[in-house]
DNA sequence: AGCACGCCGACT
DNA sequence: GTCGGCGTGCTC
C-alpha cells in the first residue's frame, strides 16, 4: 500500500498538492507538521501536512517529500479549523492564511547555491559574464543568485547560469536554511576533576604564576557562592578580565563552557496586587460577568479614561487562574510600552507580547511558548496577527479599541478583520470575547442593540474627572475677519498660550503628514504629479523634496513649474511638518515635537518621542492619528484639532463615523489628571452635525443618524459589502475587464452591484485600478453570493485577454 | 505567486 | 543574426 499526503503550500493557489511518502513517514507524520517539498522544477517550499491518506492521485505521479521539518505538529487542529473559516469567509486560499499565520522563520525557502565544478578547466570557452562568475567562485566557494545578479549587474542571470551548467562549469544545489536560531547564553563552570575541596589548593598553585588567571579563578569562587549559574560575561566583568584569559583557563582544563538556550524576551521586574475597582467599574464588571453567562461576546462602551483596562485586568486574572490562556488584541499603534508595562506590573512573567516590530526570532519563541502552553505565554498581548498563535485552551479574547480600522487587513490576502476572526476563534475554543471601545463601531453597536452581543456601559471617568470642554472654532469667520495666523486662529493661539503659561502640555492634531500636500504653480495652476500614480506629490520641507505617499517616489523640490516655467510655486493645504514649523515661529521659547509616520520609524521610534513628551521635554506635540491611541499624559490640558473638515469630507461611507471616533479619541487625551481639559476644533463648518455630536459627546445621536444614512444608501450594517479590485498596466485592458466583470455580476445581483468605478486615486505604481462593489442584502445568502462571485471570477480568468489582470476580492472591505 | 517556455523587436 | 522583452501555462 502506498501512502500520500496533501499539503498546504504558502502560495495563493486554491489547490492542495499531493506528495508520496513512505510507510515509515506515514507513521510518523501528523497533520500540522511541516515538510519541505520540491515544487516545480527548482523551488523547495515549506508545506504543511493537511491530510494523510492512501489514495494515489490520478493523472500524474506524486513526488516524494524532501524532508520532515518537525517532531510534532506546530499547528493545532483548532488553528486549522480557524484557518478554514478565514479562507472561506474572506475568499482566499488556505495557503494565504498559512503564509500570514506562521512567523516567517517557520517558512523556510530554498536558496539556489552555485558551486564551481572542480574539474572544469576550459576557461577559454567562457563568455565575459561567465568568466566573471568562475572568477568569483574561485574566491568564494558558493554564490547565491542574488550575489550573481550583483556581480553581473543585471537581474536576468538565469540564461547565463543555464549555459554554464551546460558547459559543466558550475553545479547548483538547493540549500534550505533553518532560519530560527535559538539564542544561546555561554556559561562557565569548573571542570569535573576540580570539583572537590581538596583539589582547591592544587588548583590555585596551578595558576599561581599567572596573575590574571588567578584573579579570575578567585572571582569565580566568589560568584559561585551565590549558587547561580555563572555567565561568561558576568565573570569577565566581575574579574575585570578578558575573554582570552578565560579561554586559556578553559584550555588548561580548569574551566569549561556550557550553553543554555534562552528566550530573547524575558521579564525581570516586580509584580503587584490588583487594584481595587471603583464603584462604577465594579458595577460594569458585574454586568459583563452576568452577560457572559448568556452571551459569547460582550461590548463594553467605556468613555476615555473610564478605566476599562482595570476591568480587563480583573477578567484576565480570573481566566488565568482558571488555567486558561488569554489573548489581548490591540491595534498596532496602541501597543505602547506604557500599556505593556502596566500589564506587566500585574501579570509579570505570565505575559508575552507579539507584534510586527518583533524580530523573526522573537516571534518564533512566542509561538513555541504558546504551543507548549508555557507559563510565560498565558497572556498574549498583541496586534491582529497574534490571532494566529497556536493557543490550546483559550478562555478569553479581549479586543480593545474595537472600532479601530487597523484591525482589518487590506493587503495582502487574507483580508481578515481581526475582531471578527477573534469572535470566531473564541467560538471554536468555547471562550468569551470582550470588545471594548469609547466609540464603538456602528456594526458592533448594532450587534449589541440587537442582542447578539451583551452590552455594558461605563460612563464615568476614573476619579470622576470631567470630560473635556469642547469648543468649535469657526475659521471661515476667522479668515474673514483676518484673525488667522498661518493655520492657527487667534482663539487657538490664546488657548495654547494659556496652557503653556500654566506649564501644561499641548497636543495638536493634524491628520496629514508632510509639509503641504500640494505644490501649485501660481501662474498656470498646475501641480507636480507622481509619474507612477494618479496623485499630486506631497512637499516635505525637511529634505526639500516632493514625495508620493503611495509608491514612495521622491524628487527634489523643483524651482520652476514643469508646465509653464514660472518660478512662482506655492504650497497649498498643510501637513504636520508645516504646523511644526509655524509653531516654532509662534512659540520660539518652547520645545515642539512631531509624531507621525516619518518620525516614528524603527523599533523604538515611538518610544523616544513619547518618552520625551512624558518627561515634559516637549511642550507642544504635533501629530497624526497616532496620537489618539493608548497614551496617557498627565499634564496635557489642551488638545487642538487644526482642521476637522478634511476628515469629514473624505469620500467614504464611514467618513462621518470615523471622524466622530477620531475626534472623541483625540479629545480624550486632554485633562486626565485633576483639571478639566480643553479641546479646540477648528472648522469651516461648525454646524456640521458630526461636530455638534462630538462637542456634546452624543454617541447615540451620531449612531441614530448614521444608521438612517446607511439604511437609505444601502450600506453596512444593513448590507454587507464585497469589493473587487482590478489592476493592470494597460488602461484599456482594465477598463474592458472591469466592464465585463461588472456586467456578469449585474446579471445576477442586479442593482446591488456598484461600479465598475474609478477610485479617487486611479493609478498606483503604474497600475490602473477599477473597483466593483457587490452589496448583499441581509436576507441574501452569503455563501451563495460568494460562490457566484467565484464562478464569475473563474470565467473571467479563463478569458485570455483578462488573465493578466490582477484581481483581488475583499470581503467586508471596511 | 514563481518560473520556464516560447514568440517577436532593437541591438552587436 | 542574437539578446531580452513579456504573454501563457503549470506546479503534485
Amino acid at each position: 500500500m502506498s501512502h500520500f499526503i496533501n499539503v498546504i503550500l504558502p502560495i495563493p493557489l486554491q489547490k492542495e498538492f499531493t506528495y508520496k511518502i513512505t510507510a515509515a513517514e506515514a507513521d510518523y507524520l501528523q497533520r500540522g507538521m511541516r515538510v519541505a517539498v520540491e515544487f516545480g522544477k527548482s523551488k523547495v517550499y515549506t508545506a504543511l501536512v493537511y491530510k494523510i491518506h492512501e489514495n494515489a492521485p490520478e493523472g500524474y505521479e506524486a513526488k516524494d517529500i524532501h524532508q520532515i521539518l518537525d517532531e510534532k505538529p506546530i499547528v493545532t487542529e483548532t488553528q486549522l479549523k480557524h484557518w478554514e473559516w478565514i479562507a472561506s469567509y474572506y475568499m482566499c486560499s488556505l495557503g494565504d492564511v498559512f503564509r500570514a499565520a506562521l512567523p516567517s522563520a517557520f517558512l523556510l525557502e530554498s536558496e539556489t547555491e552555485i558551486l564551481l565544478v572542480p574539474e572544469f578547466l576550459e576557461e577559454d570557452s567562457l563568455s565575459d559574464d561567465e568568466f566573471l562568475i568562475v572568477e568569483a567562485l574561485q574566491h568564494q566557494a558558493r554564490l547565491s543568485i542574488h550575489q550573481i545578479m550583483a556581480i553581473l549587474g543585471k537581474k536576468n542571470v538565469f540564461p547565463t547560469i543555464k549555459k554554464m551548467l551546460g558547459k559543466k562549469a558550475i553545479s547548483i544545489k538547493e540549500q534550505i536554511y533553518e532560519q530560527y536560531k535559538p539564542k544561546l547564553i555561554k556559561y562557565i563552570q569548573l571542570a569535573e576533576v576540580w570539583n572537590s575541596d581538596e583539589k582547591l589548593t592544587e588548583l590555585l598553585t596551578l595558576v599561581n604564576r599567572a596573575k590574571k588567571q588567578r584573579e579570575a579563578v578567585l572571582t569565580f569562587f566568589q560568584l559561585k557562592s551565590t549558587k547561580k549559574p555563572i555567565k561568561v560575561s558576568d565573570l569577565q566583568e566581575a574579574a575585570n578580565t578578558s575573554a582570552s584569559v578565560l579561554k586559556s583557563l578553559v584550555d588548561k582544563g580548569i574551566f569549561e563552557y556550557y550553553f543554555i538556550q534562552k528566550d530573547r524576551v524575558e521579564f525581570a521586574g516586580e509584580t503587584s496586587e490588583m487594584k481595587e475597582l471603583s464603584e462604577h467599574q465594579q458595577v460594569a464588571y458585574k454586568s459583563i460577568k452576568e452577560s457572559f453567562e448568556t452571551k459569547q461576546t460582550v461590548l463594553l462602551k467605556g468613555i476615555t479614561s473610564s478605566g476599562k483596562t482595570e476591568i480587563y485586568v480583573k477578567f484576565i486574572n480570573e481566566v488565568l487562574e482558571s488555567g486558561k490562556q488569554v489573548l489581548y488584541l490591540l491595534p498596532e499603534i496602541a501597543l505602547t510600552t506604557q500599556l505593556i508595562e502596566r500589564l506587566q506590573y500585574y501579570f509579570g512573567a505570565n505575559l508575552s507580547v507579539f507584534h510586527s516590530k518583533y524580530s523573526m526570532n522573537e516571534r518564533v519563541e512566542v509561538w513555541n511558548n504558546v504551543l507548549n502552553n508555557k507559563g510565560k505565554a498565558q497572556l498574549i498581548i498583541g496586534a491582529r496577527s497574534s490571532l494566529f498563535l497556536p493557543f490550546s485552551n483559550l478562555g478569553l479574547i479581549i479586543v480593545d479599541e474595537e472600532h479601530e480600522t487597523s484591525f482589518k487587513q487590506f493587503d495582502p490576502a487574507p483580508r481578515y478583520h481581526a475582531r471578527d476572526a477573534a469572535i470566531v476563534l473564541s467560538n471554536i475554543h468555547k471562550a468569551k470575547t470582550l470588545l471594548g471601545s469609547a466609540t464603538p463601531s456602528i456594526e458592533s453597536f448594532t450587534n449589541a442593540q440587537q442582542g447578539k452581543y451583551g452590552y455594558v456601559e461605563l460612563n464615568r471617568r476614573f476619579g470622576n474627572v470631567l470630560l473635556p470642554e469642547i469648543e468649535l472654532v469657526d475659521i471661515k469667520e476667522k479668515y474673514r475677519k483676518k484673525r488667522m495666523n498661518g493655520h492657527f486662529s487667534d482663539r487657538l493661539l490664546e488657548m495654547i498660550q494659556d496652557a503653556l503659561n500654566e506649564k501644561e502640555q499641548v497636543i495638536l492634531f493634524q491628520n496629514r503628514r508632510g509639509f503641504a500636500p500640494v505644490v501649485e504653480c501660481q501662474t498656470c495652476g498646475v501641480s507636480p504629479q507622481c509619474p507612477q500614480c494618479d496623485v499630486s506629490l506631497t512637499f516635505h520641507s525637511y529634505k526639500k523634496e516632493l514625495r508620493c505617499h503611495y509608491c514612495g517616489y521622491r524628487q527634489a523640490m523643483p524651482h520652476n513649474c514643469g508646465a509653464c516655467g514660472s518660478n512662482e510655486l506655492n504650497t497649498k493645504g498643510f501637513g504636520t511638518e508645516q504646523i511644526e514649523l509655524e509653531l516654532q515661529e509662534l512659540f520660539p521659547n518652547y520645545k515642539i515635537g512631531r509624531m507621525d509616520l516619518d518620525t516614528t520609524r524603527g523599533k523604538y521610534g515611538y518610544q523616544k518621542i513619547i518618552g520625551q513628551f512624558q518627561a515634559q521635554e516637549i511642550d507642544i506635540l504635533v501629530g497624526t492619528q497616532m496620537l489618539s491611541k493608548g497614551l496617557d499624559f498627565a499634564n496635557v490640558s489642551l488638545v487642538g484639532i487644526l482642521n476637522a473638515d478634511n476628515m469629514l469630507n473624505f469620500p467614504d461611507f464611514r467618513a462621518h463615523e470615523r471622524s466622530y471616533q477620531l475626534m472623541v479619541q483625540v479629545s480624550g487625551r486632554a485633562g486626565r489628571a485633576q483639571k478639566r481639559g480643553k479641546v479646540a476644533i477648528q472648522t469651516f463648518n461648525p454646524y456640521h452635525q458630526i461636530l455638534q455630536q462630538v462637542s456634546t459627546s452624543n454617541y447615540n445621536e451620531m449612531y441614530k443618524e448614521q444608521m438612517e444614512e446607511r439604511w437609505q444608501y444601502h450600506y453596512p450594517p444593513y448590507y454587507r459589502l464585497i469589493k473587487i479590485t482590478l489592476r493592470h498596466k494597460d488602461f484599456n485592458r482594465v477598463e474592458e475587464g472591469a466592464n465585463w466583470f461588472g456586467k456578469s455580476l449585474t446579471n445576477i445581483f442586479k442593482d446591488n452591484v456598484l461600479g465598475p468605478t474609478t477610485p479617487a486615486i486611479s493609478k498606483i505604481r503604474n497600475y490602473y485600478i477599477r473597483h466593483i462593489i457587490v452589496k448583499i442584502p441581509q436576507k441574501q445568502s452569503l455563501v451563495h453570493t460568494k460562490s457566484n462571485i467565484i464562478r464569475i471570477k473563474n470565467a473571467f480568468q479563463s478569458v485570455n485577454q483578462f488573465r493578466s489582470i490582477r484581481l483581488n476580492i475583499d470581503v467586508d472591505n471596511y
